[in-house]
DNA sequence: AAAATCGTTGTAATCGATTTCAGTCCAGTG
DNA sequence: CACTGGACTGAAATCGATTACAACGATTTT
C-alpha cells in the first residue's frame, strides 16, 4: 500500500524533498546528522521518506564522499575452509566498525594480478585484507594511489606493509617440539610451496625444534591431493629411512595423508603419528581426531578486521601483529612403536 | 619514474585529457570504444593515459552508467565449505561475462535482515545470488526498486524468484533407495532444521523411496555438532530400534557422526552404514571414505551466474534450473550385518 | 558547384547526493 | 532600540565520468 514510485526507476532525494517541502540539503541533513534538523522538519521528513520509499543511491553518495564504506577482502581461494572463520571473524568487527565487508577471490594464477589491480582502488574500497601472499612484490607499499592495505595470515616478502598473522615459526616449533617429547626420531614434512612464506617461517620453527631429529621433506601445497600423494611416498619408503611420525602444514593434507594410510591398511597413531596445522573445523571430528596447532582464526579476522579500519582512520598501527598458536592435543599423534621392541626401554 | 600526479589524489579523466590535448570526452572513448577514435589521438591519450597512471573512478561512472558492474551472493555462513566451489564456478562464469563477484555474509540470525537489505540495492550490485533461504519472505518478487535476484541451492518458498538448485528430492531417493538395496530395512535420518526447504525436499525423496523401510528422524541443524549429538542418540537407541544405516542431509554432519561413533568403538560400515550430502571436497579423505549424494558444485555456480547475467540483460530464463545428483559410492555404507546371523540367509 | 555524408572531436548536460556558504528569523543583550 | 548570536534552511558548487548533440573538415555524390 506504500505509495512507491511506480515509475520506472526510485524515488531520488529531490523527490523526498519536494513531497516534504523542503530542500535537498535538508533531507541529506535529515538522514545523516538529524540534530541538525528542527523536530517539525525531520518528522516531515522522514514521512516523506516513507512515503516515497527513498533509498540513497550508493554510486552518488561515494563519489560524493569519496569513500564507499566498504572493506575488501582478497582471498587466495574461497574453497580453503580454513578462511572462514577468519572472514566471519572480521566481518563482524568491520561491521562493529560501520563498514561492509565484501570478499573477493584472486582465483590463484590466471586472473590474480588482474583481479588484484582491478580491487586496489580506492574508488572501489576504503581498505583492503589482503590474505594472499603471492602477489607479485609490486610496489604495493608505496604508490599513492591505493587505498590502506593489511596484509593477513600470509604477507608479502619486502613489502613494508602491515601485517596480522600467526607467529607460524613458533608454530612450527612447538608441533616438531611435541612429536620430540613424545620420543620420535624422525619425522616428516608435508610442507607448502617452497617459496611460500607460511611454509618458509613453520619450517624454521620445525628446524629449530628438531635438535637431534632428522626431518624428511615430503612436498606438498597444502592440498588434499598433495596429503595424499605424500602418504603414497610414506608408504614406500623403506623402513630404515621412514619417518614415524609426519607434520602437515595444513589439517587438510594431514587429513588426507592420514585416510590414504588408512586404506592401506595402516594404522594412525600406532603406526606413525600424525600432527596438522591450523585446527580447521573439521579436524576434531576426524578420525582419529587430529592433534594440530591452532590457530586462533576468529581473532585473526578480527585483529586484521581493526588495523585496517585505523588505517583508515589515519590513526597508527602496528606494523606487525603476531598471534599466539597453541597445540591442540588430540588422538593422532602418541609415542613411536619401539624400532625392535621399543617400549620396554622407558 | 612515472609522472604521477604527485598530488594527494589521482589523475582524473581531465588531467589525462589535458596531457594529450584532447578533450575529457575523446579519453572517455579511447577508454571504452576505442574504435570511434583516430589512431594518433588514440596513441596520444594511451600515452597520458600510462604517463598520468590514470584509473578510473568506479564511483563515478557507476553513478553516470547507472551499474555497477558487480554481483553480490550472500551466503548465510562463509564457514561452510559447502559454499566454497559453488562460489568458484560462479566467479568463473561472472568474470566471463564481465562481472565482479562479490560474497557477503548474512551472518545467519542477527543482522541477516539488515545485511540483506542493504545489499538488495541497484547501486550496489547488478544482480543479487542468495544462497540464504531463511530470509523473511518479504515481496521480494514483487518490488520494483530492487536488482534482479535468483535464489540458488536454497529457495524461498511461496517467492517466485529463480531458481537454480539441486533436485534435492532426487538426492535424497538416491540415498535412500541405496541403502534399500544392500538391505537396510531401518534408516535413520540426520536432517536439517524442520522448516528448511533442502530438508523438506530431501526427506519426501527419502520417504518415497523407503516403501517398506522405516525411517527413524535424528534432529540436526546441517553441523558438525548435530551430526555427533547424533551419533550419541544413536548409541543410547536399544538394539531392537536402532537403524543399520544413517542418512545425514549434510556430510558435515556425516563426519561427525562417523569420527563420534568410532570414539565409541563401533566401526563404519560394519555396525553401521552411513550415507551424507553434498559431496564436500574433504569426503573422500574421510575414514572410511564417505558414500554421499554429490552436488554438483561448480555447475550450480556457473548456472546461477548464467541465469542472473541473463536477467540484467534482461533476457527470458529459466523459473526453475534442477540440476542432477549423483550417487558417490565409497567406503561407508555396506549391508547390515544380519540382524541374527544375516548373511546365510542369502 | 552545391549538397550530402562520413569520420572525428568538443561542448555541455547529466547521474544523485553532500556540503559550503550565505542568508533568514527570532531571542537575548547592552 | 540596535546588535549579536544561535538555530535553521536553501542555493549552488562539487565529486568524475559518460554521452547526446552539434560542429567541423574532407570527401563523395548528384
Amino acid at each position: 500500500m506504500n505509495k512507491r514510485m511506480a515509475t520506472p526507476g526510485r524515488a531520488k532525494i529531490s523527490d523526498v524533498a519536494k513531497l516534504a517541502g523542503v530542500s535537498p540539503a535538508t533531507v541529506s541533513r535529515v538522514l545523516s546528522r538529524p540534530g541538525l534538523v528542527a523536530e517539525a522538519t525531520r518528522l516531515a521528513v522522514m514521512n516523506a521518506v516513507s512515503a516515497t520509499g527513498y533509498r540513497m543511491n550508493h554510486a552518488a553518495r561515494n563519489l560524493r564522499k569519496q569513500r564507499t564504506g566498504s572493506v575488501v577482502a582478497l582471498v587466495p581461494n574461497l574453497g580453503n575452509p580454513f578462511f572462514a572463520k577468519i572472514l566471519e571473524g572480521m566481518g563482524r568487527e568491520l561491521a562493529r566498525g560501520g563498514y561492509d565487508l565484501l570478499v573477493a577471490d584472486t582465483l590463484e594464477g590466471e586472473g590474480r594480478h588482474r583481479t588484484l589491480e582491478r580491487f586496489l582502488d580506492p574508488s572501489r574500497a576504503d581498505g583492503i585484507i589482503l590474505l594472499d601472499g603471492l602477489v607479485p612484490h609490486a610496489d604495493l607499499d608505496q604508490r599513492d594511489d591505493l587505498p590502506p592495505i593489511v596484509t593477513a595470515c600470509e604477507w608479502i616478502e619486502g613489502a613494508s606493509l602491515p601485517r596480522v598473522m600467526l607467529d607460524n615459526r613458533e608454530g612450527g616449533r612447538l608441533a616438531v617440539a611435541h612429536l620430540r617429547e613424545l620420543g620420535h626420531g624422525r619425522i616428516g614434512i608435508i610442507g607448502g610451496p617452497s617459496q611460500n612464506v607460511l611454509h618458509q617461517a613453520r619450517l624454521a620453527g620445525a628446524e629449530a625444534a628438531a635438535e637431534g631429529a632428522q626431518l624428511v621433506s615430503f612436498p606438498g601445497d597444502f592440498t588434499l591431493a598433495s596429503g595424499q600423494a605424500a602418504a603414497d611416498l610414506w608408504t614406500a619408503m623403506p623402513d630404515a629411512t621412514r619417518p614415524s611420525a609426519v607434520f602437515a602444514f595444513s589439517d587438510e593434507m594431514a587429513c588426507a595423508f592420514m585416510a590414504r594410510l588408512h586404506q592401506r591398511g595402516i594404522s594412525v597413531p600406532r603406526d606413525v603419528s600424525v600432527i596438522g596445522f591450523d585446527d580447521i573445523e573439521l579436524a576434531s571430528h576426524l578420525t582419529p581426531a587430529l592433534t594440530t596447532i591452532r590457530q586462533p582464526k576468529r581473532d585473526l579476522g578480527r585483529a586484521a578486521a581493526g588495523i585496517i579500519i585505523d588505517r583508515i582512520a589515519g590513526r597508527e598501527i602496528a606494523e606487525v601483529t603476531l598471534l599466539v598458536p597453541r597445540l591442540m592435543l588430540r588422538d593422532s599423534t602418541a609415542a613411536p612403536a619401539g624400532p625392535a621392541g621399543g617400549t620396554d626401554r622407558a
